[in-house]
DNA sequence: CTACGCGGTGCGTGGAGTGCAAAAAAGAAT
DNA sequence: ATTCTTTTTTGCACTCCACGCACCGCGTAG
């Protein structure tokens, strides 16, 4: 039995003439009516009831198509993941960030990833928004946050964390703040997520405390919002992985680099999603395994 | 890719030579070193590592023939579910007959049907209008005359004749006619048919004689006309079989019980038609089986 | 060192599969 | 009704693939 008979079989119960099947396929008519009797032969029973003007398949028919079809493609997978195997990772790779994490992050670890997987090039869709893996045709997603929902692996990449920081001139001209508390004093630059805007969150030796903050400055990005307090507009809550550059730069200076701090809750990390698939492609998996050794 | 192939190569795998394997299937060694190599050409990778001395997959080997293992074992299922569709006296039948033979002929028959094959369902399509065996999925239609052409095959079910009949009451208010041609003195019940409306047809000891006859009432239905015939609205031509009833309760009387009565000709009968006698369906086979001995 | 058995290859032949053409048939169109 | 078109099926050459056979190179076992 062929699976390119088995082929045929399915292209005649989806045209419903064997005519058809034939021209598309560019064989002679009696070629698909002899595949079909042979295969019934061997079957032992009819797959279609045919007239001159019809082609209907049988009960019998229609049950065997419908159990093979799903077998067909598999054989097809199968071969893919076999023949990836031996393949060199390479071709291209879409990935997908926000625009933050992607320039700051993802962009950085470029340069290595170039020489570590030379045959593979990577697309990168940075954007704010989230974008539908599988209408965007994209291999990885680097999240915020976990997949809420659907047939999408989550892996942690990397923990993270916030810090509150604030620019070299701005604490010499409104003085640094000693304690969470004084930031109430302070006009602080704010994101427009409901979560950062009312008040900040802070930890120490196990101990909490929530310390409630107000500004006239809000912004939707965090870049800009960087940029401000880098620009000494006021204190502002950023996560680490955004502020390590400046930090160290000493553009910026972490008013509580002993405490822990967070907008809503502590635990937060970046996370990798790719759709689950049955044999994900070899170029995905190494890039995937590069990110996450590289970040994890 | 042919499954005998497949399955060659999880052979190979198995016994881990090819001359073993060519030996088991009693052909050349030469020919499943063929098979291998072509397979591998298509699928573009190496499946068995070999030397002189030993066969050993390969890694891709390993995995494609891992993975197509159970495809070849469901492909084999799905052959042996949809075969034992066929193969068991068990299932839907759908069968079509006109509504008068249906109700009067068929449904009598049903519960005797039941206990005979439980194990069938039948689902009776009863229509005037000729069904289309092929869009209808039909099994087996029953039909007042043999299939004019096609590939359907025509059996005989049983001889069917026509009486002509009326109500008692009507008798006594018209007087019975003790000849076919004091008919022709009668306003007679008619089918549309143009077969039956000019005359009625009479033979006994073979002599054949015409009468001509004529009605107000012309009926399309003969269940209608069977039923004005019982309301004592006139004599009318019906068929043997829907009147065998009213015949013997006495709603109706046989007019001429000596005379065989026909419309156009006197050879009629009912006729079994099926789709196609190779690869008939068990069920199918059983309830024309049934219906023949039944019937027959 | 020799012999056996293994996988791979060249070669000739028979049969399977191909397209073409014609037949049968069923629906559409006139 | 009758003709026409389209579709399935089958008969018929013809081509070419796949089969077994013989042989080669090679590695292991005795």
């Amino acid at each position: 039995m062929d699976t390119d008979t088995l082929k045929t079989l399915q292209e005649v119960a989806a045209r419903g003439s064997f005519a058809a099947v034939a021209r598309a396929r560019g064989v002679d008519p009696s070629n698909v009516s002899r595949t079909v009797a042979q295969v019934e032969a061997q079957l032992g029973f009819r797959l279609f009831q045919r007239s001159t003007r019809a082609v209907q398949p049988t009960e019998a028919g229609a049950l065997y198509l419908a159990r093979i079809a799903p077998l067909l493609e598999e054989l097809d997978q199968a071969r893919d993941a076999a023949a990836q195997v031996v393949a060199q990772p390479a071709g291209r790779v879409r990935l997908t960030a926000s625009v933050a994490f992607g320039t700051e992050v993802i962009v950085p670890l470029l340069p290595g990833l170039r020489t570590a997987l030379p045959e593979v090039s990577l697309e990168m869709v940075l954007s704010d928004e989230n974008v539908d893996l599988l209408a965007g045709q994209i291999d990885i997603a680097l999240r915020l946050a976990p997949a809420p929902k659907g047939d999408l692996i989550s892996v942690k990449l990397m923990d993270t964390g916030y810090r509150v920081v604030a620019s070299q001139d701005y604490l010499a001209r409104h003085g640094r703040p000693t304690a969470p508390q004084d930031l109430s004093a302070h006009e602080v630059l704010r994101m427009t997520l409901p979560d950062h805007r009312a008040q900040w969150q802070f930890r120490r030796d196990g101990v909490t405390e929530a310390v409630p903050v107000s500004g006239p400055l809000l912004m939707s990005n965090v870049l800009a919002l960087r940029a401000a307090a880098c620009a000494g507009l006021g204190p502002a809550l950023l996560a680490d992985w955004l502020v390590a550059e400046d930090l160290a730069a000493g553009r910026l200076v972490d008013l509580f680099p002993g405490r822990e701090v967070a907008a809503s809750g502590f635990e937060t990390a970046a996370w990798l999603l790719y759709p689950s698939r049955a044999y994900l492609p070899r170029k995905v998996r190494v890039v995937i395994d590069y990110l996450r050794g590289a970040l994890g």
